[in-house]
DNA sequence: GTAATTGCAAATCATTTGCTTCGTA
DNA sequence: TACGAAGCAAATGATTTGCAATTAC
């Protein structure tokens, strides 16, 4: 790999609709929901983890929301494969759209709590297959993050 | 790479004595308590994330302890580098020993929660360097986690 | 002796659950 | 109409904080 394979990437052209992933939703059995149009626009214009609470203070969610009915459609896409559920080190956890192989990795400030969105072809994915292999692990996938201090902070 | 470079590693030979590591701690301005001692000696005896609970639940701990101490002394553990927190899917907070690049990765089951630990030359070492390159961000390090359905589960 | 550490109690904050009402299909 | 989804309130669980008492150095 040399360099020119990294590079941050700011932002992507989303790799579906709205109309195409309520679609989607619906074909496993979801209801069209004005709460699940908004979350499923709120993916798709962010390719970094979303926090619940990012979600809730959303213009387009906001009050108009309760806290248990997003907690609730969380708990559904997730179960549906639609979002994943990411680990952070925040109280608070982080979703984002299921891309599958797609996905990207991220490179957090530990000082200021910042994301980029790094954007290379992913060293671990051969080693996934591996593994799977070794182990005997079904439906495998990983997170990559990366963690330091930022330029601002440093 | 081969596949002679993976294998699944059960346990390992700790780093440091749980001596040294008080010593460590003292020279970070920590002092030498009870719980300071029980606490290294457990992660020294474990390789995997232990969890808040876990250490509360550890007899050489358990009832003998607050919880608030817990958490506060994780935290200037913490401060000072000597344990890292990592992020989990697990509502509670798992922190392991932080030992720079010897540091290992986790194959976790996403239907029971069981933890292997992965043995293998890290493939984001060089990564890393070209990412701190690019960006900027000081004092890099990663977390890698795998997730998948384990055999028992499957 | 002094500053760090602890214990205890109470406060926060994230997340979950029960139950009733509402709206989509 | 019927069942999934939303609203509301209360419960649960993890983590944090204030303050007084204790302990390592």
């Amino acid at each position: 790999m040399n360099d020119s394979c990294l590079h941050i990437c700011e932002h992507d052209a989303p790799a579906s609709t709205v109309e195409s992933l309520v679609e989607h939703c619906r074909s496993k059995g979801l209801r069209k929901t004005a709460l699940l149009v908004a979350l499923l626009r709120l993916f798709l214009n962010s390719i970094k983890p979303i926090s619940v609470q990012a979600i809730q203070s959303d213009s387009s969610i906001g009050d108009s929301c309760d806290t248990a009915t997003v907690y609730r459609l969380l708990g559904r896409l997730e179960e549906r494969g639609i979002v994943r559920r990411i680990g952070s080190h925040e109280r608070s956890m982080h979703y984002v759209l299921n891309l599958g192989h797609n996905h990207r990795e991220y490179l957090i400030c530990t000082q200021c709590g910042g994301v980029e969105v790094l954007d290379f072809p992913c060293p671990v994915d051969t080693l996934e297959q591996k593994i799977a292999r070794k182990t005997g692990y079904q439906h495998l996938y990983h997170e990559l993050q990366f963690f330091g201090v930022c330029p601002k902070c440093a």
